[in-house]
DNA sequence: CGATTTACCGCATACGATTGCATAAATTTA
DNA sequence: TAAATTTATGCAATCGTATGCGGTAAATCG
């Protein structure tokens, strides 16, 4: 099409030297034009005339891998999270995109996986190319990781995750650990179960320890037994749910109820109880976490407790924008972003 | 923690003068002994020795901003999709930035929610920011479009979408059109339907404009009528598939089957038909596109054309890291990845 | 009318890394 | 032993932009 443009090498892309030669005037007098910004020398009108006449005409833009090796700002912030496919953070994710590209910022999308080693590399990944801002839900890295960057890089950090406290990181916590509780109290008060099984993921990770020292503080409250056998581990996805409901149903006496921690391993869960011939929630009741769109598209409807990511998203992007133009200065803030029980079907 | 780290400053990162000046020789020697790539210049085994030691004991890590200002690569990819929150896109990313960072390139995601605007406002950000390579699914961008981008910058391209057509762009295409056909008669022959809705997209979308084309193709081979009220415009949401199928209902005649462009919408068609108390398949059969794991999570199953996001993305990530290699360097390529009709509970 | 302020603009340097060219030392060859 | 190579390293320019500082002309002042 049109001209032969050769991709092996990189075409001189047009530069502020080239609209300074079009408007006869000096390169650093047309990045003042640019950015006219306070405090600097003032411009002459026509000039400031001339110039942006070449710039339009050039169709000259600014190269902003030039402006941050300046140091200026790079309009870059990166987003870390555990796996882009789950449907809380990817709803996140697009809250966070929504804020930064009304600021016309680009986002660095990485997934950890929830595995140690590639949030490492994700820091390490900043150090190469700073970035103005950083988003993370970590689930590995500690609070010594994240000042090593912030000390490196001078980045503004917001993360979800209550577990990180530095004097210079926003953070968005939430409580789902009551929420955890109260969910199972209801379940033993309101629905008369006593016995409970409970689906979570390894101990390592905060959320996971969270609502399982929860349910477990809610079952001793009313103290019903907590057979090792009820309690099974997962990796977030549908399937590790379907094992964990085989598994528990394989029981000489399986649970009546069973707490998952996420939406996704519920629904594992309930599409194999319901493979096995039994009714939800009659033979057995399932309560989810997240509130995941296809929670309410599954018969019978997920009874589940609703998290808000785009909540979350929005939050965690307007204080690292707040930091990163030096509105928000002083110490960590804590927000907060509660969840609650959505009881629907399935409990 | 630990130092008192001021983040209004940019703190002065390591730089490959500090490590030079440890290990006590040029700037120049550093960089050669961090990339010994090409056939360049022959280091001696103690400099080298004694620039890695400098490097491992300041940490040193090097600046892409810089490499990226040199004309260098900025091991940077962009990603413009519709929307993150549609699971077809969602996979697709995942596979994109699964490549990606295993070359250890970060990715920039961009959602353009199908409006011309923020596909231009795309291409401006790549002309800013130039990056090595560009992944786009492009509604409203033409051929020219993109071929300015390459021109300006040398981007290497790939793209889904068979209506671009670049010579250095490669492209991956999908039998839509022949599935959504074949789909359409399966419905008449094999099912006996004689009255089919269809729930499109507006017609500015090539994938909504072929299988729209694919469907009346196939109706007219089969000589049945295409009422204008059977035919319903959405968003790609389950919200608009769910007014689609309240209206479709609401015909004095309503279809016994609807094809569906994509499996949000049949999903909320079906939670609309099941709401009114119809039951699926027998009162009203629904097809849907993608199969989206969602898919088999509502019952009934959803019957639908599955698409396959993951394979899509591995091409076209390969294909344009192929051409950011130098690998690839002649004419454009056509990639194919094939839809087929998964036959489930639905229809 | 000479001196000082003001308004406007250009020169030069810096950011961090790459790379062609020059140079010094070590080695080989004639 | 002198000349030609080879080997190893440094110097300096460069990428595109921002900005402190200095300079020039016009405007104001005494």
């Amino acid at each position: 099409m049109t001209k032969e443009s050769n991709s092996q090498q990189r075409p001189k892309p047009v530069t502020m030297r080239d609209v300074a030669k079009m408007a006869d005037v000096s390169q650093s007098t047309v990045s003042r034009v640019l950015n006219r910004s306070a405090s600097s020398v003032p411009i002459g009108e026509s000039t400031r005339l001339k110039v942006l006449e070449a710039v339009e005409k050039l169709g000259y833009h600014p190269n902003l891998h030039a402006g941050s090796l300046r140091g200026q700002k790079t309009r870059l912030i990166a987003m870390m999270i555990a796996d882009i496919a789950n449907p809380f953070y990817q709803a996140m994710a697009r809250a966070v995109q929504d804020v930064a590209h009304a600021r016309r910022y680009d986002v660095l999308v990485v997934n950890s996986d929830h595995l140690a080693e590639n949030e490492q590399l994700f820091c390490e990944s900043m150090i190469r190319r700073p970035v103005d801002g950083i988003i993370a839900v970590p689930y590995h890295l500690t609070t010594d990781d994240l000042d090593d960057l912030i000390v490196r890089t001078g980045v503004s950090v917001a993360v979800l995750g209550q577990h990180i406290c530095h004097p210079q990181i926003d953070t968005v916590g939430c409580n789902d650990e009551d929420a955890t509780c109260d969910t199972v109290r209801w379940l033993i008060e309101a629905k008369g179960h006593k016995r409970i099984g409970f689906v979570g993921v390894k101990q390592a990770f905060p959320p996971g320890k969270r609502r399982y020292a929860a349910f477990v503080r809610a079952m001793q409250e009313a103290q019903l037994p907590i057979p090792p056998e009820y309690i099974k581990i997962g990796d977030w996805q549908v399937e590790s749910g379907q094992r964990a409901m085989c598994e528990l149903l394989a029981l000489a006496e399986p649970p009546t109820a069973v707490f998952v921690c996420n939406d996704q391993m519920a629904i594992g869960a309930l599409l194999k109880a319901q493979e096995r011939g039994l009714r939800v929630p009659e033979d057995v009741a399932i309560v989810g976490f997240d509130d995941i769109p296809a929670a309410s598209w599954v018969r019978p409807n997920l009874t589940t407790v609703a998290q808000y990511p785009t909540k979350i998203g929005t939050q965690l992007a307007q204080a690292v924008f707040e930091r990163i133009d030096g509105i928000a200065v002083g110490e960590r803030r804590l927000f907060h972003v509660s969840c609650r029980l959505i009881k629907r079907e399935s409990a």
